[in-house]
DNA sequence: AGGCATTTGTCCGTATGTATG
DNA sequence: CCATACATACGGACAAATGCC
């Protein structure tokens, strides 16, 4: 029965309080069919039993929910969801990151948060192809769709290949374009690893997030069209805002 | 300060008790450097420095994070991180997965749990491009690899074009092997949506998860060679446990 | 062996926050 | 608004296990 579905999972003595619970279970049953075609939810009383708690507990929630901005409440009338949809990000061999918000009608940009040349650790000089200690440079940038912060990324490209890489990026905002300068034309995306984790202190942050949420980690490698990796990047992406849509190749 | 760094973030009265968030923050920061080569933590009482908490507050955090199988406390030594590897999963255009985890030297099995025709729902009939109301066969099944659940899936496939599915796949316990008994000799994904929610109470009791933690969610179909939907399946894999693999098309 | 510092485990009491009716 | 029950958080004190000198 629906009530068992969205009951599961609210529970006492998790550390979690009932009524944050509650708001959480609203803001994710937003997606899933709770309110009508207008958006308004079941009366205090009905989510009450619903949720099995009392009236005050559902009421705290709401109350946490319209200063989120996600409810309005309407006295004598109900109350009513302000619904936002989940952005697709496209992952497939042409993933073009600045294109993927655009492509969706959204006002969405990627802000350059700061940037420096530093010596390649394990990681990055494993996906680059490099020595470690090569020197690579590091830029940390945040996703913004729609006023809200969606996803925060570090890639790393080799410095030796493209020194002006930097300023490019500046300059166009756009990695496409500051590869273009640096006078590479195409590049394609070899490799996506996907993972979940909690939100650390610096997610909760960035991207305004609430503890104990979930971020998507993408671990991606950019390469020319010989194949040789141009770029490195990892992304934490707020999971409750997103959905990434892998797009394989057509047939041949 | 080093402190205000790892504070900042860890809030009262926001609706989540202390102790859940610095489980939380523990919980994350075990990726990024807390704790020695040794797995080590460092002393309660330091903890509770660094969050600026009472030791009684860390060690209800600690004790959450021994209960779920995360840290191991000994008296008088410490608290020790324990780490299990990840397995892998390929997600590519030809995805088998019966195949992923042998691929790895891993013992894993899907299981399937239950069969059953039904009319397709909304969902269902878009993915497999169907007729709301169409029978569609539905299988849930469960994903293990060395004695631990990993995944569990549900799947659908049209009824009227494959009217022995069901006993195919009990007699080869393989998607693969299965549609090759109904005259598919091969098929393909053509699309993978990704998702990660908090576990719901089936997850917690199916995948032997701990409350609060996350599943990675995947949505694919798969098709045959003429581009008409043959398979729609939703996973839901326990996000700690594994990491999805994206395979690009190999350069033209 | 003994002594000591370190670290986790357990008990007490008390104040505040959360949830119900 | 009020009263009641329980969970959370703090502070202090001491016990138990480990390891090192």
């Amino acid at each position: 029965m629906a009530s068992d579905i969205i009951r599961s999972g609210i529970g006492r003595r998790t550390g979690i309080a009932l009524w944050r619970q509650i708001a959480d279970a609203i803001r994710a049953g937003i997606t899933s069919g709770l309110g009508d075609k207008h958006g308004k939810l079941p009366p205090e009383m009905e989510l009450a039993e619903l949720f099995g708690v009392n009236r005050h507990t559902v009421r705290s929630a709401i109350s946490a929910l319209v200063s989120e901005g996600i409810l309005r409440a309407e006295q004598g009338r109900g109350t009513f969801i302000i619904q936002p949809d989940r952005l697709t990000y496209p992952i497939s061999k042409r993933t073009r990151f600045s294109a993927s918000l655009a492509e969706q009608g959204q006002r969405g940009e990627s802000r350059m948060m700061s940037h420096d040349v530093m010596p390649a650790p394990e990681e990055v000089a494993q996906a680059l192809q490099l020595d470690v200690g090569a020197p690579v440079l590091q830029v940390r940038s945040v996703g913004v769709g729609d006023d809200t912060p969606v996803s925060r990324a570090t890639a790393w490209f080799e410095h030796a290949r493209f020194p002006d890489m930097a300023d490019n990026l500046l300059r166009f905002n756009s990695v496409t374009r500051a590869f273009a300068a640096c006078g590479l034309d195409d590049y394609v995306r070899i490799s996506t690893r996907i993972e979940a984790y909690h939100a650390t202190l610096d997610d909760v942050e960035i991207l305004r997030l609430s503890p104990g949420s979930i971020v998507l980690v993408t671990f991606a490698i950019n390469a020319d069209l010989e194949g040789r990796p141009v770029q490195y990047s990892k992304t934490r992406f707020a999971a409750d805002r997103v959905s990434l849509q892998v797009e394989h190749a057509p047939l041949s």
